[in-house]
DNA sequence: TGCCGCGTTTGATCCACGTCAACCCCGGGC
DNA sequence: GCCCGGGGTTGACGTGGATCAAACGCGGCA
């Protein structure tokens, strides 16, 4: 990235958050609300926040109050239980909400950890609260993310439920692959912001297994790999295997 | 709550669906609203529906129109994709609500099976928004339901991607035991609604595991199972069980 | 430039669970 | 009463992925 094209907007940059001149807003909460309610949300979001890489965005246990929209960057949310296991529950990228665990305790129960220099918009949960009181379209809208949310889990319980180790790790690159191309990214070629170890507790397997995986998928010419550098060759193969397979 | 008001209430309990005369209110959706908000809450629930066993509620691709909150009776929940594999991604029992993923889409995601002859309210989605607009705490409870739903669902990943086959039973025997208790039924003994393969489905595991599983408790003298009828023996034991283990 | 450390790759072995198969139990229909 | 069928149990065996261990490569730092 160009350094002082970026040093540039950071200088001009108006530190003032807005919804309403955001370009991530086709992705983001007020995606499709007409000009004028998009103005009203703008006092939805109170403030910004920078993370560096490594950095907790909140912590399991800390008091619920916002949830967050990724600006830009990534990250991994995860729950650990007592006895020391953890398990990684998503990752998060641009124009995704993080935190809506929080809601039903008021207390987050996972953690959300920067896994590059990111920022994000904290978005009081009670005002967006009463704001969808007022605007059906931002209400109808939350819902449905939510439920998306819903949505997505029950496809990770299929995967960890009923899949082998190699189809889980071609649906995860097929998903990663999707998201980025909606953000306007190369679906075919992209930076992992995760370790092996991080895909294998997403996807319920040991990093000994991801790193066989990948070399196994680059042997068949799905994907090229080099560390965190993938890049696929073979969509529809991929697709394939994770699918099929298995009678 | 004054008990002789709630054993009068059921003795002339009329059939006309309403909340603010339902002895679940404690568990379902109005939980904690006002009496006046409660009254408010009848426009709400437009049908109640009965189903036998076996009986779909709604299947996947329909259309989605409205929730249901389980009256009486028992559900399963199931996805499956094109290959033929399929999961349980749930058990809803009396009090709880059902389809919630399909707010995302406008169509459902996956199957509701009554396990059992059961009872359920129907709640007209675009009703239970346009008066959680006028209900602050209807809202909010909403919410937190929705919430609750994506933390249960990160606890099915955590079991499903980082614990053993006895762990997970013993997790799963363990939540039945609370909702039963929650319930007013004995947390001890109790029924199981579904069959070794739909617990294994559940769980990710296969039925022939499920079964050895239940037999080493009865070895151990965890519980007491003959079917599906279960006592736990060894609460503690349960849960020790789940969580130690591995180092 | 060379050293160090962490993330990754790769190989050898082990084991939990899946698979296949036989048998049992119980409930329902005739 | 008998038969039948579906769910459940149990055993023998196979295997996918975990575990243990070694070596590699790259980036950071002196």
């Amino acid at each position: 990235m160009s350094t002082d094209a970026a040093t540039a907007r950071l200088a001009f940059e108006v530190v003032k958050t807005a919804c309403s001149n955001c370009n991530l807003r086709e992705l983001c909460l007020p995606i499709g609300l007409p000009p004028e309610e998009l103005r009203r949300l703008d006092e939805l979001v109170s403030t910004r926040r920078r993370l560096k890489r490594g950095d907790h965005l909140y912590r399991a246990g800390q008091a619920f109050e916002s949830i967050y929209a990724v600006r830009s960057g990534f990250f991994k949310t995860d729950v650990l239980i007592e006895d020391g296991r953890d398990q990684v529950t998503g990752f998060q990228m641009t124009g995704e909400l993080l935190g809506l665990d929080g809601i039903s305790s008021e207390i987050h129960t996972c953690n959300a950890i920067a896994l590059e220099d990111s920022e994000v918009c904290a978005i009081p949960f009670s005002h967006l609260e009463s704001l969808s009181r007022q605007i059906h379209t931002l209400q109808h809208h939350f819902h449905k993310v939510m439920s998306r949310e819903i949505v997505r889990d029950h496809g990770v319980m299929m995967l960890l439920g009923t899949m082998r180790a190699e189809e889980r790790l071609a649906a995860f690159l097929l998903n990663l692959s999707q998201r980025f191309k909606a953000r306007g990214y190369s679906p075919a070629e992209f930076n992992l912001r995760m370790s092996r170890d991080e895909i294998g507790s997403y996807l319920g397997l040991k990093l000994e297994t991801v790193s066989r995986a990948f070399s196994r998928f680059q042997e068949d010419g799905l994907l090229a790999v080099h560390q965190r550098k993938v890049r696929i060759l073979n969509t529809a193969g991929l697709r394939k295997l994770m699918t099929h397979q298995r009678g």
